[in-house]
Formats: structure tokens, sequence, C-alpha cells
DNA sequence: TCTTGAGCTAAAGTTAGGTTTAGGAATTAC
DNA sequence: GTAATTCCTAAACCTAACTTTAGCTCAAGA
């Protein structure tokens, strides 16, 4: 268990639970940035711990690792985290992270009142084209249950 | 536009906004099942919109194509869904929306009581061995915030 | 009819987020 | 001092969810 002078790879794997293999993609993805020591090896700070940790709980929460990245910006580069610092980062962190859980929760709402009371009268139907997919590649919007505002639903009863 | 005899694969795709090659790699997958007609061509029936759609919004919602193909088991084979048909596969979807939304929510919650408040007290930390990692590949639990209970964070702050 | 767009298959390529493997070099343990 | 770990890089491989490509056939319209 080294002390000073950085802690290896290994260690860090052993702390975080994550595989070796995955710190180092972690670091060719600009996540965590070690420095060698003499013999070529990886040394990390111990506050990457941290740092690893907040990496996966924000995976758990679906961020993808760009994401993750730009969240981990606000850290100092050259000192050890503080408190505050933390406390920044995680502010951020919650704000996307409730924006996430919104979108979910006004999709369910949606849901609700189009499949999800068996009426399927889409003319009215909120969740065609929702916001997520209308931002995409120039193609118009989508009509996500299947029908055009002006088509009629007994269109889809033929055999 | 065909009629009867079901609808090309371009039509459906056309009315879903889904790329031809996506609908033939959902058929690949087993979430929908054309028929061919005479010069081997693929024919959909109508109701295959709206089977789109659920896999397009099941998607947004972040289930898996195995997942969705489990909740579209419940639909039908040899007729068109009714209105009952979606009723029960959107309850069953609901509730399993439903149990996604709510653990979001709890580690949200979780998160403003660990790094969320910036006191980084971790021996307290609710967000170490999170349910979802707990089922993993038995490695022990995984300290996530960085230290296990009984090491205390002064350890984290050498350089 | 004939041409052109739409469809077909099989295989390869793509992105994200990694893991595995191979062949060495550095560290650590005894 | 030597043996066992650990670590190194580079490249290949993996899964999910698709897209692209190549070469060919089918179908629809002027």
């Amino acid at each position: 268990m080294p002390q000073s002078a950085g802690i290896s790879i290994g260690y860090l794997a052993e702390r975080t639970g994550l595989a070796v293999s995955a710190i180092r993609y972690y670091e060719a993805q600009g996540l965590v940035e070690p420095w060698r020591n003499a013999g070529g090896q990886r040394r990390f700070h111990r506050a990457d711990i941290r740092r690893m940790s907040f990496i996966m709980i924000a995976q758990q929460f679906g961020f993808s690792l760009p994401e993750i990245r730009g969240f981990l910006r606000s850290l100092p580069g050259g000192r050890t985290p503080t408190k505050e610092d933390w406390a920044f980062i995680s502010e951020n962190f919650r704000s996307h992270l409730d924006q996430r859980i919104e979108t979910l929760v006004k999709l369910r709402d949606n849901l609700d009142g189009c499949i999800g009371c068996g009426c399927l009268s889409l003319p009215n139907c909120k969740l065609y084209n929702p916001e997520d997919r209308a931002a995409q590649k120039g193609q118009g919007p989508r009509y996500l249950m299947g029908d055009s505002p002006e088509t009629e639903i007994a269109a889809e009863n033929d055999p």
C-alpha cells in the first residue's frame, strides 16, 4: 500500500472496484491524468479514488464519459479538490440530473395519456415527436405513435 | 402508398422516421415479424407502425431491445392488437418505468446527502455500494466514494 | 418496355465502453 | 539475488444497436 509519491493503478483499482483496464481507458478518455514514476508506471493522487467514484456514480445516472469529463473539468488541476470544489461540481451535476429525471417523468405522464389509457386516440397523443427526437438530423417531425395528426385511426385496422 | 396486402418497409420507415436498416435489424432481433410477398419483399401490418413507435418510445426510456421484445411478447401474434392489448402491455411497461424512475430519484437523494452537501463524510455515505452494483460478479462491496468505512478522510489529503 | 427507384442478402464498419491477449519491463517479496 | 507480481503498450476482441457497402432482384411509372 503506497503512501506518498502517489498510488499505483492496482491499488486504485482495488479501492474503487474498477478494473485496471477501465482506469487506463478513463485516462485515454481524459477523465484522469496520472503522472509516471521513474520506471514509467502510472501514479495517481489519492484524490483520484474519489474522482473514480464520481465517474462510477455519474455513469449509474446514465451520463456518458464525455459528459462526465465535462463535470470533472471544473475540478482544479494542480491541487487536491476541496470540499468546496466537490460542492460546486455536485451542484452542476445535480441540475443535469434533475433535468434528466424530469424528462423521464414527463415522458411517463405522456405515456399515461396515450397508450397508457388504451384509448389509442393518436391525434391527441403527446408522445409523438417528443423533444429528444426533435433535434435529429433534419428529417421533419416524427409521429411517434404511428399517425400523422390528420390520419384517422381506422386506417390501422385493415388486416 | 400500398393499401391492402400489407405495407412495404419503405413506407413503414417513412411513417415512423426509422431507417429501413433499423427495421430490418428489429426483425432480426425478433421485435417484428413481417411476411414476404411473391417477390420476396417484406410486407408489414399497418399495426406495425404502432409497434415500431412503441419500440422507439421504450428506447427513449432506456429499455434494451431484448427488454422491449419481452413487452411485445404479450401482444397477439395472429391479429391486430386491440385497445385492450395495448392497455395491458402499457401497464406492464409502466410498472418497469416507475421502478426505473424511483431508482434514479433514490440515487439523487443519496447524492444530496453525500457529495451534494460537500461534506465528504464518507463513512455515512449512502452512495457506496448501491443496489445496482451489489449484484455484480462477486467482488465484495465497493466503496463508491473512495473510502471503506474505517478509513479516515484525512488520508486523502496527501499530495 | 425499359428504366429507375425500392428492396434483398451478407458482410463489414461504427460508436461507446470497455476486456483480453501478447510480449516485455519494473517492482516487490523472500 | 531471484522469483513472483504488477505494470507497460499495442492491438485485437466484445456487446449493443445500428449503418454502409456491394452486388443483385423486384416493382412501378412514362
